[in-house]
DNA sequence: GGAAATGTTTACCG
DNA sequence: CCGGTAAACATTTC
């Protein structure tokens, strides 16, 4: 489930509880936790500090004192969870960073302790090693800037998408021409710009995928300020709470319900392999 | 009991 | 380049 809303509401919590956190520990539970591509081992950020907490569609990384960075990706069922050590593990626990705050010397006690926890239930999620020298780690070096980038280039995007001799959603889910969005959120945002998911892009004006990069980055933040959608317990945030957003999704999921727009009755049909939702009344081949 | 479906990405084949 | 399909996995729903 987590598309750019959710990875950010992620992005945040980590934000808030491990900046300037110093990696004491790591223990890998699960082999596919780590990606293939990683080049190396999790534990070689043990002694590394957590300086900053860096996302680009649905991938996010760790910046580290180092010259590379711990980068995630949730898949399906990902989640991060801060803890105080000797938490019961959870059923799907993947990996467990130890994490400590360094604390002055003349106030410590001791350095207090907590748990970064890494749950996956599908396991579609991982993290890996790779080489930060520019603006992104090396392993999302193919990924598309996401549309709430600042260096984000509009024209340039509606421009290649209008060079898409496909069909638009299937456009909207590529990662390598804009990221951050899944299917939720594609469907969400073609109901908001009343365009059939299976027009083609390149029959679509300017104006019209102009309208659609809209739609995207309003349905987007309006989630995010919701704190992510949920459909069930998979998907929490780094305490541990759900998102909200599920009670405001138009179309997706909502089959057979009335579109809130001209109460037509919602569709769902296989494409690309995952199920779309729209309405056939306002979303026009 | 069993099939189908679930938010992602990648690889392969035609 | 494009599209269809499968695969990686655990769990829930019909």
């Amino acid at each position: 489930m987590p598309e750019l809303p959710e990875v950010e509401t992620v992005r945040l919590g980590l934000e808030r509880w491990c900046l300037e956190q110093k990696i004491v520990g790591v223990e890998v539970l699960h082999d596919r936790a780590t990606n293939p591509r990683s080049l190396g081992a999790l534990d070689c950020v043990k002694g590394a500090t957590i300086k900053n907490i860096a996302r680009r569609g649905k991938f996010l990384w760790f910046e580290l004192d180092r010259p590379f960075a711990l980068v995630a990706h949730l898949g399906m069922s990902g989640q991060f969870r801060v803890h105080p050590v000797k938490t019961a593990d959870e059923k799907h626990l993947r990996t467990r960073f130890t994490i400590s705050r360094n604390l002055f010397a003349a106030h410590a006690v001791a350095a207090k302790r907590q748990e970064l926890r890494f749950i996956d239930q599908r396991t579609f999620g991982w993290l890996a090693i790779s080489e930060l020298t520019g603006e992104v780690p090396e392993l999302v070096s193919g990924i598309a800037r996401d549309i709430f980038d600042p260096n984000f280039e509009r024209v340039e995007v509606i421009a290649k998408f209008r060079k898409r001799k496909t069909e638009i959603k299937r456009a909207l889910l590529d990662q390598n021409l804009m990221s951050g969005v899944g299917n939720i959120y594609a469907d969400e945002s073609l109901w908001r710009a009343k365009i059939h998911p299976e027009s083609m892009a390149s029959a679509l004006s300017a104006g019209k995928i102009n309208s659609l990069l809209d739609c995207a980055a309003l349905v987007m933040s309006q989630a995010l300020v919701e704190g992510g959608t949920s459909f069930d317990s998979l998907y929490t945030n780094v305490t541990g709470q759900s998102g909200y957003f599920e009670h405001s999704l138009s179309a997706y999921g909502r089959e057979g319900e009335p579109c809130p727009r001209c109460a037509h009755q919602i569709c769902r049909i296989r494409f690309a392999n995952r199920s779309s939702h729209f309405c056939p009344n306002c979303q026009r081949k």
